[in-house]
RNA sequence: GGGCCGUUAGCUCAACUAGGCAGAGCACCUGACUCUUAAUCAGUAGGUUGAAGGUUCGAUUCCUUCACGGCCCA
């Protein structure tokens, strides 16, 4: 048997003593009053050369132990932050000193006591009475390395979360963000909903979907890679202004920037274009990293951004030219336009290679040599109908659409556009998109009637746009991978 | 899917270059200590070196395969 096993065993061991002693091990009658940001509260209230003569009831897990003999320091931490008591034999009496004796770092107390200043002048808890609130059986890792192994941490993130305070601070910040956002929409009208997550018909997003099955339905189920046409139903339905922030699932690779399940910020505004959710974008951008981040300039991995003022608009035919160096009169040209594509390293699937259009190729290259280098927030615009299969064809130029994405870091952010509302051309859009489909049988080859049925008793003119959440996080908590900021990432389960 | 790197005590890491008894710090256990904060001092104990196989008198070290992870590429 391995070591640790034998530590738990002794304190498995240990535990049996205390129990045999009368001690509970994980009782539940422990009143706390305070807790250690209220603590620290008083402190700074009170006058720096009086001791605060209330007494506090708080309860913690103990981080580290400094112990004298007939006295100790232990560190402890609620979840509002980590403090220091100071436990005497002759304060607390035999007893509640011998059972401390008996306790392990990681164990949780509660000692009710009152503050004074050691000598050092920190403020602590002279504890006069001490009791055991929850018993760990198994050892903390190292209390100053802490727990460094990245397998670890995200498997077990709980113990990421214990030794690793800025791993803490990291997925408050996260909270806060989605918080932010939500205050935001609400302040202007959206209406928050929730819709499937289980669908009958995968669509919103060009991805491979997630197989479920249900039982007693007998039916297949999909789980969504997009909530867009169910929300636009609702646009449909008379809620003008709607967001869901939740999970979208995309069976596909894993990577520093993909997780199988990601969250998805969308929302729709009628009677907003696209230029409109551009404008909105900004703002909501520049408010909510104020709020999180204290400014809107930020630093990503040593790239200094700024989402202050307004943000470039850039046509996606004009990033093309000015950005990859392509000659303009290759825009009509699909096989010379391929064969820049290739002389530049891209490569097509073989069977790509037949029935790719244009607009593919366009995006190619735009993947692969404009999208890295967009580092300040830059709105890419004017897409190619092809592949903007729900987007609204552009006034002007048809061939295009009204939809921008947004770029920061080299990465794509978010996706929005003005709504294609003319249900006959969206049915044309979805059959063609049936026809150049890959023949596989992970999707059914079927397109959703019943969103056209929803579009042809009429949607007002709409703008919508997704934003994806966890890379907003990545960029505001400085994090190099997707893992970084979500709390369980997927991964393959550990040996046994 | 491809390339590179990693996996050694509960945790953080040595030992591998050039094969020769697998080590340290912290944690644990025993003892001392009533102002420490990476407390200190003394002592004890802790290992299927990710798994399987191969080469060898001898493998943590060299080779092969596999598992899991990280980074990069597709």
């Amino acid at each position: 048997m391995s070591q640790k096993s034998d530590v738990v065993a002794a304190r498995k061991e240990k535990n049996e003593q205390l129990s045999a002693a009368g001690v509970a091990l994980f009782p539940n009658d422990f009143v706390v009053t305070h807790c250690v940001a209220e603590i620290k509260a008083v402190v700074e209230k009170s006058a720096t050369d009086t001791l605060p003569a209330a007494s506090f009831s708080v309860a913690g897990r103990m981080m580290a132990v400094n112990r004298f003999g007939k006295s100790a320091f232990i560190r402890f931490r609620d979840r509002s932050g980590q403090m220091q008591a100071y436990v005497r034999l002759d304060k607390v009496g035999e007893d509640a000193y011998g059972l401390f004796k008996k306790l392990d770092i990681g164990d949780f107390v509660g000692m009710t006591g009152t503050l004074f200043q050691t000598k050092t002048g920190e403020w602590s808890l002279l504890a006069d009475a001490l009791c055991l609130v929850s018993k760990a059986t198994r050892p903390l890792p190292e209390k100053f390395h802490g727990l460094k192994d990245p397998e670890k941490r995200y498997r077990q993130r709980y113990l990421d979360l214990i030794m690793n305070s800025d791993v803490r601070e990291l997925f408050v910040r996260r909270s806060r963000l989605i918080q932010a956002i939500r205050n935001f929409l609400n302040d202007r009208a959206f209406l928050e909903v929730e819709t499937p997550m289980m669908q009958p018909l995968p669509g919103g997003a060009d991805a491979r979907p997630f197989k479920t099955y249900h039982n007693s339905l007998g039916m297949e189920l999909f789980l969504r890679i997009a909530p867009e046409l169910y929300l636009k139903r609702l646009v449909a339905g008379g809620f003008e202004r709607v967001f869901e922030i939740n999970r979208n699932f995309r069976n596909e690779g894993i990577s520093t920037q993909h997780n199988p399940e990601f969250t998805m910020l969308e929302f729709y505004q009628a009677y907003a274009t696209y230029e409109d959710l551009m404008d909105l974008t900004q703002e909501m951008f520049q408010k909510v990293a104020t709020e999180i981040t204290g400014a809107e300039d930020i630093t990503y991995q040593g790239q200094q951004i700024t989402f202050s003022g307004s943000w470039r608009r850039l046509p996606l035919l004009d990033s093309l030219e000015q950005i990859a160096g392509v000659d303009p009169s290759l825009f009509t040209q699909k096989a010379a336009l391929i064969d820049f594509a290739k002389e530049n390293g891209i490569t097509f699937g073989a069977k790509d290679f037949e029935t790719i259009g244009i607009g593919k190729v366009m995006t190619k290259i735009f993947d692969a040599l404009v999208e890295p280098k967009l580092i300040q927030p830059t709105f890419i615009t004017g897409y190619p109908v092809e592949v903007s299969p729900l987007s609204r064809r552009n006034r002007e130029n048809p061939e295009l659409t009204d939809r921008f994405e947004l770029f920061i870091a080299g990465r794509e952010i978010a996706n929005g556009f003005s709504e294609l509302n003319d249900p006959e051309d969206q049915k044309g859009r979805f059959l063609d998109q049936l026809k150049n489909k890959e023949a596989d049988d992970e999707t059914p080859a079927v397109i959703d009637e019943d969103y056209i049925r929803a579009l042809e008793y009429g949607m007002p003119p709409t703008a919508g746009e997704g934003i994806g959440i966890d890379r907003l996080a990545m960029l505001l908590t400085d994090s190099p991978s997707i893992r970084d900021v979500i709390l369980f990432p997927h991964m393959r389960p550990a040996e046994a």
